[in-house]
DNA sequence: AATTTGACCCGTC
DNA sequence: AGACGGGCCAAAT
């Protein structure tokens, strides 16, 4: 038999969970829309991800957080949200370049370069 | 009910 | 790093 590689899930619940996930990034990281989408237990629908994004009121939902797969921002460069989310994010300390975000952040130490963060 | 759209993604060159 | 082509999938037309 084949089974379906991901379930049908109800929009409405599966809008719910999308923005549980952005809501739960920590302060300082980011992730990418396919990411927050297979987190939320839907994968391959990142551009369901954009779409919700686009269409949010919601003032306190990290948007900012979320970036394309290539670490860059996914609006049209200089427009106002690019430059909103590129403001957001170095006030967080992540570091932006031209729109694109660096996810190696220089290690601290050697160890840490090796065997990561904790 | 068919087509278009979108703050996308991935392999390849 | 950047360019291209093809794939993806729900929501809006």
């Amino acid at each position: 038999m084949k089974a379906p590689l991901n379930e049908s899930v109800d929009p409405a619940l599966g809008h719910a969970r999308i923005l549980k996930v952005i809501r739960n990034i920590p302060r300082g990281q980011v992730l990418g829309y396919g990411e927050v989408a297979a987190k939320a237990g839907l994968p391959g629908r990142a551009r369901l991800v954009a779409r919700l994004l686009g269409n949010n009121d919601d003032p306190d939902l990290p948007w900012h957080r979320v970036l394309r797969s290539d670490g860059r921002i996914a609006m049209p460069e200089g427009s106002r949200g690019w430059r909103e989310q590129s403001q957001r994010l170095r006030a967080e300390g992540v570091v932006v370049e031209n729109g694109r975000v660096k996810r190696a952040k220089p290690a601290n130490s050697m160890d840490e370069a090796i065997w990561g963060p904790g």
